[in-house]
DNA sequence: ATTGATGTATACCGTTCGGTATATGTACAT
DNA sequence: ATGTACATATACCGAACGGTATACATCAAT
């Protein structure tokens, strides 16, 4: 099998999982909808954990790649791009392949927080608060980790509300309130 | 079987459920979880779909009211309560038995969003988030829908921040963030 | 003491789970 | 043409899944 192939499991895999869950998406199902043989699957990994840490790994990188250069391409100084995340939330969600976070989605399926998958979702999280903050700083916000905490609190309860009720606009009230934090927090 | 053994199978089938997750939980160990029979829970639920149903009304209920109670119980205004959502949010969080929210943890489990457990999810966040637009309402908020959901996310952010990221002290940025925003939108 | 009704424990149903042994393909070197 | 190495399809493993048939225990009425 070729490397680009094995790309190709992760990258399916990691739709289905998204799509269907954790517990409820078996091999079978992820050999059927990959198109790769589940021996074959298991020749390229251990465990089905390991699959599922692999497409982990994949939508983390792609997700946070993609979210921070949509931002830097929406706006150019940090201040504008703190409240331009709010923005690209925005399409995220009215995307038609939104359906919640898929690390939400995770620790919400695997209880013990030292379990792997555990760890890499918050990771995840982690570093999307790391680099929150690190616009906070860059904005000169007085105080760039609680700034950074209440805006990343916003963008998890965004994204939450709108999978649960089914958007109802939320992401303008999440924009709205993410500026009058931002004001408050970086003084003109 | 008396009415109240089955309140206590509903109770514990609760707690097992929210502890250990939905689709991990199968029915041999939650009759022994629970010391009833699988067949005397077949005797009271047509299928594992409806006692999970069952449960939520239960954690649904108990949930709206502990929390209101609690808030009211902290602040006598409208608005004082507002706030006070956050103090009550924090002893939730901080309690041995917090566990995410039961219904974010059984959105990310069913996919269909027309599935009774998803519904059921569905207008628990709605019955909450309703309940908070009274209190903005009557502490005479500008928008009151619009404080309402902004509160409203920034307590779901709240929770999974906490449950993912292992609190790290989310609950003092929650607050201070809606006290900015209430103060934005009821001014003295 | 015996009968009948009801509640429950046990053992089982077919299916699917994660994971693997094996047999068949297929491509290439000789 | 034939041997060889490897990818894959199939069929299977024991265990657990949701759900049920059945045998037994309990107790009230006679």
């Amino acid at each position: 099998m070729s490397a680009s192939k094995r790309d190709i499991l992760v990258r399916r895999a990691m739709e289905v999982l998204y799509r269907d869950g954790f517990h409820a998406t078996g091999m079978d199902k992820l050999a059927r909808e990959t198109g790769v043989s589940k021996m074959t699957i298991y020749k390229h990994f251990r465990t089905k954990e390991d699959l599922i840490l692999a497409a982990l790994r994949l939508r983390d990188e792609e997700f946070r790649n993609r979210f921070f250069r949509e931002i830097e391409r929406n706006a150019a100084t940090s201040r504008g791009r703190l409240l331009a995340i709010f923005d690209v939330m925005k399409n995220w969600i009215d995307g038609s392949d939104f359906q919640n976070c898929m690390f939400i989605k995770a620790t919400a399926e695997f209880q013990d927080p030292s379990h792997p998958i555990r760890k890499a979702s918050a990771e995840h999280k982690q570093a999307l608060l790391d680099h929150v903050a690190d616009l906070a700083r860059q904005a000169g916000a007085k105080n760039a980790r609680s700034l950074a905490s209440q805006l990343f609190m916003l963008m998890e309860g965004e994204t939450v509300a709108a999978y649960i009720m089914g958007d109802k606009g939320v992401a303008g009230d999440a924009k709205k309130a993410a500026k009058v934090l931002i004001d408050k927090a970086i003084q003109v």
